[in-house]
DNA sequence: AATGAATGAGGGTTCATTCAT
DNA sequence: CATGAATGAACCCTCATTCAT
């Protein structure tokens, strides 16, 4: 059994990864709950069944989990977010698929999104890497989505980064409202999916 | 001067008023600008002149402050905020004039929907009283408002409380872009008012 | 009674300068009996009969508390040390006089002295503060007492940097075995001071 | 290679001193620069190249080592201190043999003696040991020279017990003084020994 | 014998709240 | 009503020690 160490250290390093994993996703759903003060490392640690001290043999500090969790969601790749979706599809299917796709991504990631956005606006330094791994990325993307768009003539033209900030707008309104407890929301997201494109691409002109 | 104690009294109330709405505004600054959990009694007490255990004679505690901050976004009337308009006005300038009276409703109180906005997701009773007294009333309005411009032909027929929430999305997601810095924003509502509305009205397409 | 806010004022200040002095002198005990590292605020604010917050309401931080020490320990005027005495005095008074002054210091401070002792080895900061307010102006002050009885001939010539740090090392030796516990020491100063004297002034020579 | 495993074993045993030798010599190193408490054990493995764990399996504890440390300096034999010199020297030789070898002692082991003694006023158990197995001897030894040369008429009557510790206070304050960074101390030490012993020996009177 | 992740008691410090003045 | 010193529970984090591998 020649590989035996080499076996058993990335049976360690597995497992190191798991934990870390796990913690970060203990203390999302702390953070989400109760919000990031309200959530002690106690409170994180008799959660993922640790000792306190373990988890700062994974993260620096209590800070570090948020950044963490951050880290997690811009993880995600940029397809999967459907902001770069294959350009010949159609304006109406783009904002569709749009839509569905931070969906699923929210499904997936609701509870790492509300950890983050409940500190946001409380966070400068958290704010400031928001906005340079998510935020910028993504209205990046839109933007040029819609001038690929606009190029092709399947959209009017309009102005760029307005609408930009217009579309993500929408999908961050429609998450605050959803995470205020709005039962609507999270239920009917068909219903507002569609009556969103419809709004956009069919104007509410009668 | 056999009226001065009733004078003097009425000042002192008056007084009171005073110092309860600038430590309110102190508070709602500071919440602002480092988030409720960042921002100490001590800070507000200097910041507003008084001592701190003057605090707690015009509010019971901390929290207090936050639901008295909230309590004060919810006094503005209804008109003011563009959520009952005359319902004569056409489609395109009912959003136009919302936008319009939400941009200068934001203008007035920005630090203090800060305030809230930076604690709302972490905080579940201020979450709740948010609903009660600030979400449901707009959503209320906007429905309200929707239909009544479905009757009277203005619009054409759609999903009214997805619509409304789509609305109501718009403008908070505006205001998280705006809060985490976004430049564009502040400086381009204009921009933003005229392509929102006319993405809505007059459709993307080509 | 115009005057009245005045003094209670000055008695509010009295009091907080001596319950600052209070702690201090605790703090300095402990530290003395135990070190500082093993010395806990509880300790100290247990010791004193206030709460542990109330420690810092007087002192940033413990560390704090170890400089106001050495801080207190640096009040002491010089001639009180036997630092500037009447050069007029021949130079076994001169030596006799030092010894006993620094002895009658020793005991009004040997908490004190103890207690910053005990760390300075392993706190480079302290050391640098002990260095500026302690060590340095008593090396100048019995350089230049030297210099002063070498040139009105009261004693030889001899090497005045060395000869100062002999006479201060002889002073921070004694200390030293005193506060290792040997029981000659405090006991019988004054043999010690005689022998010195004699040693120095006399010559062991038969 | 019937006796490799004697070998093996002893070499191993040889390792293990050797090992257990540079750990207390790393650790010494860490305890004189920033102090006992300062210093973690996982300082010492990571300085020491070893992991944490492994310092266990050479030392009981981290007093241990500080223990360790002492039982170090005191073993070296007491000719090499001057403490027990060829009786028939003069005074003068043995003053100066005194000082030199104390000076080449402490070049040898300054670091350790730093450790020790930037602990030992913090540390009760520490000091008795101390007193034990190095103060003590080494006061006997002063007491048993100085008694030997005034029965042999070299020096003058004095009292012995005061004498001897007149004379430790004088390496121990030496020692003091260096170790706060007095830069004259270290360079001219020569210079140190040459006052001290001349003004012992030859008195101060012109 | 060597490892280093896990442990958890204990540390210094903060801060909302109280209350005597 | 205003004050601000006193309070002490609770926080985040450290680190000597253990033990399964």
């Amino acid at each position: 059994m020649p590989n035996l160490p080499v076996n058993t250290l990335t049976r360690r390093e597995r497992q190191a990864a798991d934990r870390a994993e796990e913690i970060l996703e203990v203390a999302a759903r702390l953070f989400a709950e109760r919000g990031f003060h309200r959530t002690t490392t106690k409170d994180i640690a008799e959660a993922a069944g640790v000792a306190e001290g373990t988890l700062y043999n994974y993260f620096d500090s209590k800070d570090a989990l948020l950044f963490g969790i951050l880290g997690r969601l811009s993880e995600t790749p940029q397809e999967e977010l459907g902001l770069s979706g294959p350009p010949q599809a159609d304006a109406r299917q783009y904002f569709t698929t749009l839509l569905h796709r931070r969906r699923s991504y929210l499904d997936k990631n609701f509870v790492m999104v509300q950890a983050i956005m409940s500190e946001i606006l409380a966070n400068a330094g958290l704010r400031e890497r928001y906005h340079e791994q998510i935020l910028d990325p993504w209205l990046e993307a839109i933007e040029t989505a819609l001038s690929q768009r606009i190029e092709a003539g399947q959209i009017r033209s309009l102005d760029i980064p307005a609408a930009a900030r217009f579309i993500a707008s929408i999908w961050l309104g429609l998450f605050i409202i959803e995470a205020l407890g709005d039962p609507l929301i999270h239920i009917e997201w068909e219903r507002l999916v569609e009556t969103t494109t419809s709004m956009i691409l069919d104007s509410v002109a009668p």
